[in-house]
DNA sequence: ATATCATAATGGGTGATCCATTATATTTAT
DNA sequence: ATAAATATAATGGATCACCCATTATGATAT
């Protein structure tokens, strides 16, 4: 019925006045926001409370500080990476299972990758080509670099999600991927037998989304996470 | 190739420390953290700092601080809110379209609802129904209150995550749908006949999760989303 | 012209001090 | 004896006055 009254301090009305300022635009990415000693001054406060606000924006990635003259507190322009922080953190706290993030991705990844069949144009699949170059060069380098192909392996779905036009899209699948990272650097894929599987899967789906068949590119973005789950799975199962 | 050297900032050292023992378990729910000049000394710096640390643990979420005696910080049991927040925030710089949430809450909803349909108990149906009254409730009154009802409406949709038993749906769903309170909570829906509209759909979906029926859960729950969608985009167009 | 160095702007950090809030203990009134 | 009022102390919130570290810029010297 009502709201627990909130107790206002003094950096949390910084925090709303800035934050409300860049999102109405008046603070626009790039713009330089006053040195801490005028803020004070045009706060009426003290530059303690001053810099717990800017630690605050800055934690929710609205800003980024740098030191020495001409440093200060710049608007960052857009930025997943405190978002998809913060929800890996509430992941790992939840206890979010490889199954759950499976789940989740068979009905993300498999809808982007139709999206992203439909809509992609010639630039968008020269793009996607190119990371399966690369993604191919971590392989047949002398010493395959699993890692680097993991990183590949992102760069494509995020890309995918990229081209599919719609951000909430790229945010959901950096994040999810980003969760993923904490369980795969724990340790190493041994078989490069998977990684060369995963290789082709990719390259089918980017052959789906040139040809523009959204229903063979779902179809094979789904198989795509159901093996990777698996193959992670037996990793965790062997190696923990 | 190389990571830039990030310079290390004294709070950030203890963010790091404070938050490493949250994640490994040796701080649980509901423990405190001792108070902040105990802090200063166990970490040999000022009390400023400390306070900026507990800044940005506060803004992840990951403790509360209460004041006065036998306040102090406390470890938060999981909570979405910062999440959906940032998530929120980024959704706001990125110019999220009605259209772009649109398209993902129908890649989500339809999976949550068959989901749900499929693991629902006989508890669960329970708890939908409960909803369902209240929401209907909303509207039977003297004055229908549309805010109340797009509010059970969401908690409907939560529910269904939660039933789902995928933490990572149900994080999902409350970010997209505070990111559609943005735009909502701007108008009133003025036409009762579009609330009752949404309240029949809700009532037909609860009527398919509770026979267990996925496939007409996931149909209803899309068809939902985009009678919703088009209900909003008309209130959008007619009153800006 | 180039390299070196001094300067000042700016954020980072500290300690002392006071205020505000609140749980608990103590007193007081009935 | 119990309940209400009040005092006490623990704790976070806020401010001030400094000092240090970093860095862009301009001055100086070769």
């Amino acid at each position: 019925m009502f709201k627990k009254t909130s107790r206002s301090r003094v950096f949390q009305n910084l925090v709303h006045q800035i934050q409300t300022a860049i999102l109405e635009g008046r603070l626009k990415p790039g713009d330089k926001l006053p040195p801490q000693r005028n803020l004070m001054e045009m706060f009426a406060t003290s530059r303690a409370s001053v810099r717990e606000a800017l630690r605050v924006l800055e934690q929710k990635g609205l800003i980024e500080v740098k030191l020495g003259v001409q440093g200060g507190a710049v608007v960052r322009k857009t930025n997943i990476d405190p978002a998809t922080e913060v929800l890996t953190l509430l992941m790992h706290q939840n206890q979010v299972s490889l199954a759950h993030l499976e789940a989740f991705r068979l009905c993300v990844e498999g809808d982007v990758t139709a999206l992203a069949a439909r809509s992609a144009g010639a630039g968008d699949i020269d793009r996607l080509r190119r990371i399966l170059d690369r993604a191919r060069d971590c392989l047949r380098s002398e010493r395959p670099d699993a890692m680097a192909f993991v990183e590949m392996d992102i760069e494509l779905h995020t890309a995918l999600a990229e081209i599919s036009g719609n951000p909430v899209f790229v945010a959901v699948v950096k994040m999810v991927h980003e969760t993923m990272l904490g369980y795969c650097d724990r340790f190493t894929f041994r078989r490069s037998a998977v990684l060369e599987e995963n290789y082709r899967d990719l390259r089918a789906i980017v052959a789906a989304v040139e040809k523009g068949d959204a229903d063979e590119a779902r179809r094979l973005a789904r198989a795509h996470v159901r093996r990777f789950s698996r193959h992670m799975e037996a990793e965790v199962a062997a190696a923990p």
